[in-house]
DNA sequence: TGGTATTTCACATGCTCGTGTGATTGAAAA
DNA sequence: TTTTCAATCACACGAGCATGTGAAATACCA
């Protein structure tokens, strides 16, 4: 028996989830509430395997709701409910331990199926969320800027300059002379188009040069 | 009809997809290689709409080829096809662009669907897989530095550092004396236990202070 | 009410950094 | 073969930065 938490502020939907899900065999709804309020002290008094947490509701919408249960739980499984695949709570959910996501025009039987999969340790999506979440993973990883053309004995210098070295320290960890040094840090000046290391810092950051 | 383009090494199981695939109702598949070396010219020759892609190839692997592939070709549909749900090759996949990511002991019927899935836009993944995805997602965003306890006039300084001005810079920019920006400056450092504005910069990067 | 932390400012010293100018070597490209 | 460029080193100057010491006003907390 799947135990089921609900929090849906639509009187009309709560109702009508209570019933499709505790009218299916081998799942039950132990509580529906309005909002996350007391989330924290409900999850703990009726140990559900699932929380359905809408995203839209007053008070505490369904976000502050996730990030409140993770901060004294970490074993239940969530599953976030929502209108639109909207980016940045799509986002925000994923990024505080949902374990998944699913749209409301989810066909009944299919929602079933979701939250059995979340409560056996799976990570529902509806598709589109699921092909959101792949392009987000993959915008986020390619972002390595601009080739800046640096040679690769400015890389070293550069990356050293990262790691908090003096010009001084720099030229003994690299066995050669400090005006050596300078001169590669004036082209890579020039190259990145700072006039400062702390800018220069700044920019192998951003950029993801190092 | 969904045309598949299919890369596997091994020969029985190449043969085994091929004649599941094209044998149900609404799929064909248009070839079938035993690794990725001449992917491009034949996704242009076949414009499949979902290329099946197994990882561990010889010669040319699965990635190098997901790669390949996207350097001329954004549009067609890639699904990865692995034994192992290795950490590693998810990150590598979804990073260069995977639509999809699934077992091969994914169950016949469910590989059909899978397919069909991508085919529409969607991001079909085993489930073992999606809470890989959805695990690697809340990891890289939970590391929120420490908290280092600087008052708020100090994380205006560290701020405008960051943004690459000089003390000067940053006395007109905040109306006070040249002087009050080093006591300022003083105390980041002492606080971050560094002793250069780039060392302090760094951190303020690395540790997502600003 | 007194300790603590923040914010403000001042003066001084010495090292670090940014820049200018110039030179040599060796390897790769035209 | 000449040109170009990366990498190396040198000297010098001035501005910027790090640090030390000291102090005063404000605010908050116990």
């Amino acid at each position: 028996m799947i135990k089921v938490l609900l929090y849906e502020d639509n009187p009309q939907l709560r109702e009508g989830l209570t019933m499709l899900i505790s009218g299916s065999d081998g799942f039950e709804v132990v509580a529906a509430f309005k909002n996350c309020e007391n989330v924290e002290a409900e999850v703990a008094a009726f140990e559900p395997d699932v929380v359905l947490m809408d995203i839209d509701m007053p008070v505490v919408n369904g976000i502050e709701g996730l990030k409140r249960v993770r901060l004294v739980n970490d074993k239940v499984k969530i599953l976030m409910l929502t209108v639109f695949d909207d980016n940045q709570n799509v986002f925000q959910a994923i990024s505080n331990g949902a374990n998944g996501y699913i749209l409301k025009k989810t066909p009944p039987a299919r929602l079933l199926e979701y939250i059995a999969e979340a409560a056996t340790g799976g990570a529902p999506m509806t598709a589109s969320i699921a092909t959101q979440v792949l392009k987000m993973f993959a915008n986020m990883n390619t972002k390595q800027g601009e080739d800046y053309n640096l040679s690769d004995r400015e890389k070293q210098v550069l990356q050293l300059l990262v790691d908090g070295y003096s010009y001084k320290m720099i030229a003994s960890e690299m066995f050669i002379a400090i005006d050596t040094v300078r001169s590669h840090i004036k082209k890579i000046y020039e190259k990145l188009h700072v006039n400062s290391k702390s800018e220069a810092v700044a920019k192998a950051f951003k950029d993801r040069i190092v």
